[in-house]
DNA sequence: CTATGGCTACTAGAACGTTAGTAGATATAG
DNA sequence: CTATATCTACTAACGTTCTAGTAGCCATAG
């Protein structure tokens, strides 16, 4: 399944990932822009058209939930960028990354781990 | 200065930045996809009114070029990215980039050597 | 029972993105 | 010199994104 978010769409989805089924409210409280209620509302019925959150009633409302995984959205945005931007060459893109300077000793030598085990699979 | 490209603007910086400063039906004939001469102008202008290229005049035409580097836009795009799935963390989508088994034994061999390269450089 | 608060559904408008047509200028072929 | 091809400028139409308002439903406080 292709998933593809918008801005706005992938901060909501953020929020049901990372603290689960929500109501529009709490939803709400947790992004950090502050949007109207009606705004988020729409926003999660869109979300819900594409098939990407479900929702359970519950009293009154509706309780939404995401219905593909993080883990799916990161990997077809990374494929996006990379077809995109970078030729569609991954490693293209993580000399970028490791080239920008962007992190510390400590996470370069969790990734040289990462690729040392990597490396052992093979 | 942010940069922020669209996918159709991409491809066309793509174009320019590969092939260097191009009149409109070069690059035009080096894109993928198959659109109108007008389509082509309409979207290096709008490149052009956000910065992005400029251009020559040359004979009756234009040629076009890029001016702002291919880097800085890959750099904008992935801190977006970031951002956007990746809770900020670099980290992170690395780690889901080596997990995503997408890097022959070779280009891991070559990404720890580079991640070797720059952790003797701290 | 009535009013209030909270909720969803529907509607809408502004901005942006994508595509391309039409008009008008100009060089060049004949 | 005139017709044609090529080029830019302007305009436009359609879809999507983003935001939020209005209407209407319903539970519950008083």
């Amino acid at each position: 399944m292709k998933i593809t978010l918008t801005d706005r769409e992938a901060d909501i989805m953020q929020v049901l990932w990372e603290h689960g089924p929500s109501l529009v409210a709490e939803v709400r409280e947790r992004l950090s822009d502050t949007l109207a209620y009606t705004t988020v509302l729409t926003v999660l019925r869109t979300l819900q058209a594409k098939g990407y959150v479900g929702y359970e009633e519950e009293g009154r409302g509706h309780r939404y939930f995401a219905s593909v995984k993080q883990q799916a959205a990161r990997k077809n945005a990374l494929q996006h960028l990379t077809d995109k931007l970078f030729k569609g060459s991954t490693e293209l893109l993580m000399t970028q990354l490791v080239s920008d300077q962007k992190l510390t000793p400590a996470q370069i030598a969790r990734m040289r781990k990462l690729l040392a085990e990597r490396a052992g699979k093979e």
